[in-house]
DNA sequence: AAAGTGACGGCCG
DNA sequence: CCGGCCGCCACTT
């Protein structure tokens, strides 16, 4: 209910400065807040995305680049369709971080 | 005010 | 290589 915390902005703020072809983990986005153990938090966040149409939280993946995005029901393979769209090459909703994973300032 | 939850990460077996 | 357990934070009720 209440969304005037500090974090939840700055991580919309991080999606939006995702290149295009790239993607994150939650532990960059984390550090980027300051501490790696916000991970958790930084799901949480997105999860109450208020804006999935405009934040890129589909290039958000977690650390083993498994796309963990719950978009509803199945959404999940339109989220893998969004990360090909764009170049990224996504296998069984793997993505390979090595290539496409954007470190950021980190 | 306290306890529980979660779109996670890292380590151990 | 793969599976399971614990730990961390902020938010919710």
């Amino acid at each position: 209910m209440n969304d005037n915390k500090n974090y939840r902005p700055k991580v919309y703020e991080y999606l939006l400065t995702i290149p295009y072809g790239k993607v994150v983990t939650y532990k960059t986005i984390a550090i980027h807040l300051g501490d790696i153990h916000l991970a958790r938090y930084v799901g949480s966040v997105l999860h109450s995305n208020p804006r999935p149409d405009f934040y890129p939280c589909y290039k958000v993946v977690n650390s083993k680049g498994k796309l963990a995005i719950n978009f509803g029901d199945g959404g999940l393979t339109i989220q893998k369709e969004r990360l090909e769209k764009e170049g990224i090459v996504v296998i069984d909703n793997i993505v390979d971080l090595k290539k496409y994973e954007y470190k950021g300032k980190l």
